[in-house]
DNA sequence: TTGTGACTTCTAGTCCGTA
DNA sequence: GTACGGACTAGAAGTCACA
């Protein structure tokens, strides 16, 4: 099955929110976007603009390049995955 | 001087399509996007969504992570540069 | 072959709520 | 703490004529 951009990058978010113990509403303030709006994007239902990308990696306190560099290993970034 | 995520992006997108001596309206063809289009985002005047940013990608018959690889990497893509 | 302004349609993103 | 819905506004998608 093929995995989108979106799923990726879904994945990613989420992955590095986690690891950092933030919940979504404190990324939400930090990135200056709203919480349920980071609710659908780690969903993989909202179609994100890259300003808006950017504003997310900068809130995770990790740089593009990092963060790409999950987002499009192509290990299947299951979300079965604990 | 700050470069933005849309400003690296669009280099790359320049970088790719001319690496392959592309025109801008075969890779909008290619893409299914409108070639004026295809020009707003590299000149970074459009803030592009990851689905219509992924149409591009494919479109350069390239993947996510190579793209990503030179999008991301801070030597400085600078427009000055021939 | 590409840049640009102007435009309409559609969706990104917000804000309110419920479970 | 998160998912999800409805209603709304700002801004992206998408196209055209012309330089």
């Amino acid at each position: 099955m093929q995995k989108t951009l979106v799923n990726s990058i879904a994945f990613a978010i989420r992955h590095y929110r986690k690891a950092q113990n933030m919940s979504q509403e404190e990324l939400a303030n930090r990135s200056g976007l709203d919480r349920t709006y980071i609710s659908g994007v780690e969903r993989s239902v909202r179609n994100i603009t890259l300003e808006s990308l950017e504003q997310i990696i900068t809130a995770l306190r990790i740089t593009p390049a990092v963060f790409f560099n999950l987002a499009t290993r192509d290990n299947d970034n299951d979300v079965s995955n604990k």
